[in-house]
RNA sequence: GCCUCUUUAGCUCAGUUGGUUAGAGCACCCGACUCAUAAUCGGUAGGUCGAUGGUUCAAGUCCAUCAAGAGGCACCA
């Protein structure tokens, strides 16, 4: 490599310090990582630093509710984040917290810079306040009724049902999701990060350090106007104190991003680097934060003015993805799609999903799918089929009748000069997050090898006595093939690489290493370094997934919700699509007769009249009809649904109605016109 | 409501600044092979590039409108 050796620090963006690691965190970390691994790989100096992030008044009210305190809380999830990223061989060299004392050192110090040099106003404003609580409420914590339309239970900055947005203190019915109680107007004084002050500088740093499709989306916010941005907030609040304001607090995305900084700090530390080098204003180390699109205002204004504000250097660039969506859709608990981190651990491989994020990520901030069906056959196809499969079939040869030696030449220089050459798109790609594009180029080379040994037949050369030499050769060069392609696989798979290493006895995977082919060279028995994915174990974790979340929704104490509506008690059913629905034959039925079931405390016993057909039901709406009312009146039932054998007697439908049970049962009933055995579409 | 992104073969995706018969992998079907974790190799087939208009000698590629999906709209985290 020419290139010099570059000083490189990475961060991914910190995860909140109140919930478990689920896949869509991963697509981050498993991108970071994968190009941190990429960097150090080439012979780069690449740090990649994290931290959890720590602070605010989700957690402080949730250690509240579980009758804990927030240091407690937050040390218990760190370890579960750790142990989390960990499992996904996330190698973070410095994972920290936004709670210590670097962070809050140089919150202290950052503002103090930016209030120094006039950066910094305050402002008294009106806020929601929860007398019993006794405490400020963000605008989440405040629920009521939409003052557009009327819907019950909104949150107090927009109305989900009319997309109205509003200031909590105009809801009707408003309460407090904390206690309960009806929250009050209440004056306080905050200090504002006058983020307008930067407006020129920011319009210059963004076209050179966002991908093209933001700029779009960070014009659109300078359009608008830059407005200040409140950065503090009221005790009591979880979080660190402004030195020169008792009682208020940094706002907790004051103090998360500079969580990068203190993690890296604190890196720096415990291993005699110079950190200044990295964070002085004229510093020339890159810096690159990987975030999602979600919170790139704080990452693309917020952030950069506050170092630029407050004398250190700013980010080099930073990179935007897209969410992650499972089968096409939101993640959702009830299909089982909001999968833990943990969760999958339990059941896969994680390098399978490294594989997977990596053969569908690029450099923009296009959401990726998580298709299950695709994710197996994909990695099935891409990595135990293609790539693994061509150790497999050469090892064999080599380790018994070599004794694992290889041969001395290469049978076929030119396929092995025309891998290394691929070299350097691979590693354009990588280096341009184009993850997709060097997954692809590499399969090629995949392929190619196993044309190769096709070609080659070296089983059917070790059954001649004179041809052993040409097995040896061929044999190795699969080998060194196999070789060349998981060295490009190493930032995606690191323990495939690990094992690798030691299957073929080298020192590692030095970017360059490959250029000298592998001869005259020992290797050990080829053990498989990867086993398939089975369905079976997808359905597994999809299972454990919808059982983990239930049993995290039965442990966690209900917020007091004075009001529910019916679709919060009982949400709308999973999308069908209309051959689904057709399946169900609803037809127009006349109660011919409706009568009581002797012995039966809940049942009517109904004949229905389905045009030139009748169906004897048994309804279980004893409670709330009598069956004079019923008789003569039309209803829907559902014909098609299989018979049911009762105490009784046969039921041969279903009878719609609603409501809870009990007095409150409305059966439905067709205006009139509706003739018997109609079909309802 | 405003805005961003996405929509290409059954599935997952590529398609450079608009230019000859639209590509890959997987799945399917046919054939070959048996070294390999029932892997591999060859071949066939499969698309009016979301819809409708427009610009152009020429559009998957530019423009407009519409539809579907994902997401954002800061003083929420």
């Amino acid at each position: 490599m020419t290139e010099k050796q570059r000083k490189i620090l990475v961060t991914s963006a910190l995860p909140y310090a109140n919930g478990p690691i689920h896949l869509g965190h991963l697509v981050e970390y498993i991108q970071t990582d994968i190009w941190t691994r990429f960097q150090n790989q080439r012979g780069h100096h690449c740090t990649y630093v994290c931290a959890d992030d720590a602070h605010g008044t989700p957690i402080m009210l949730k250690a509240d509710q579980m009758g804990t305190t927030p240091e407690a809380l937050i040390n218990q999830v760190s370890q579960e984040h750790q142990r989390d990223f960990a499992g996904f061989m996330v190698g973070f060299d410095n994972y920290y917290s936004t709670h210590s004392e670097e962070n809050k050192h140089f919150s202290s110090l950052i503002y103090s810079r930016l209030r120094d040099a006039g950066h910094i106003d305050r402002k008294t404003i009106t806020q929601a306040y929860d007398p019993e609580k006794e405490m400020f409420l963000p605008d989440r914590f405040v629920k009521g009724d939409c003052p557009k339309c009327g819907a019950q239970d909104q949150y107090g900055d927009s109305c989900e049902v009319c997309g109205a947005t509003y200031s909590p203190i105009e809801m009707k019915n408003a309460y407090s999701a904390v206690s309960g109680a009806k929250p009050i107007e209440k004056e306080s004084e905050h200090y504002f990060f006058k983020l307008g002050d930067f407006e020129k500088f920011l319009r210059n740093w963004v076209d050179s350090c966002v991908q093209e499709q933001m700029i779009h989306k960070l014009n659109e916010w300078f359009e608008s106007g830059l407005q200040n941005w409140d950065i503090s907030r009221d005790a009591p609040y979880w979080g660190f104190e402004i030195p020169d304001a008792p009682g208020k607090y940094f706002y907790v995305w004051l103090d998360a991003p500079i969580g990068y900084i203190a993690s890296f700090k604190n890196w720096c530390d415990k291993n005699a680097v110079d950190f200044d080098e990295y964070w002085n204003k004229d510093s020339d180390t890159e810096l690159y934060h990987f975030i999602g699109k979600d919170i790139a205002y704080f990452h693309t204004l917020f952030w950069p003015a506050m170092l630029e504000g407050a004398g250190f250097r700013i980010p080099t660039k930073v990179f935007c993805h897209g969410f992650l969506t499972v089968n096409g859709q939101k993640m959702s608990k009830s299909r089982g799609t909001f999968i833990m981190a943990e969760t999958y651990l339990k059941h896969l491989r994680p390098e399978y999903l490294r594989y997977y994020f990596a053969a569908k990520l690029g450099s923009g901030i296009d959401d990726i799918d998580l298709s299950l069906d695709d994710f197996r056959m994909r990695v099935n196809a891409d990595l135990v089929n293609k790539v693994v499969n061509i150790a497999s079939r050469c090892a064999g040869f080599i380790y018994k009748k070599f004794d694992g030696q290889l041969g001395s030449t290469l049978a076929e220089p030119a396929l092995y000069d025309e891998a290394i050459a691929s070299g350097e798109l691979i590693a354009n790609a990588y280096e341009a997050r184009e993850y997709g594009k060097a997954m692809r180029e590499i399969m090629h080379l995949a392929d190619k090898a196993n044309q190769y040994i096709d070609a080659a037949e070296p089983w059917v050369l070790a059954k001649q006595e004179d041809k052993q030499q040409q097995v040896q050769d061929c044999c190795t060069m699969g080998i060194n093939l196999f070789r060349v392609i998981i060295s490009y696989l190493a930032p995606v798979l690191p323990q495939v690489a690990d094992d690798t290493i030691a299957f073929l006895n080298i020192d590692g995977f030095a970017w360059d290493a490959i250029k000298t082919p592998l001869l005259d060279h020992q290797i050990n028995k080829f053990k498989p370094l990867m086993q398939r994915v089975e369905e079976s174990s997808i359905d597994a974790m999809i299972e454990d997934s919808k059982a983990t979340l239930a049993a995290i929704a039965a442990t966690t104490p209900a917020a007091p919700t004075p009001t529910k509506t019916e679709l919060e008690k009982n949400p709308i059913a999973d999308e069908i699509n209309f051959d689904d629905f057709a399946k169900v034959d609803l037809r127009v039925a006349l109660i011919a007769k409706a009568e009581h079931v002797k012995g039966a405390d809940k049942l009517l016993q109904l004949t229905l009249d389905i045009g030139g057909e009748t169906r004897n039901v048994f309804a279980g709406i004893k409670s709330a009809y009598k069956p004079e009312e019923l008789e003569g009146k039309l209803t829907v039932v559902v014909a098609n649904l299989a018979p049911r054998k009762m105490k009784f007697g046969m039921s041969e439908g279903m009878v719609l109605a609603a409501g809870p049970g009990g007095k409150d049962l409305w059966i439905l009933e067709p205006h009139a016109g509706a003739q018997p055995g109609m079909r309802i579409m």
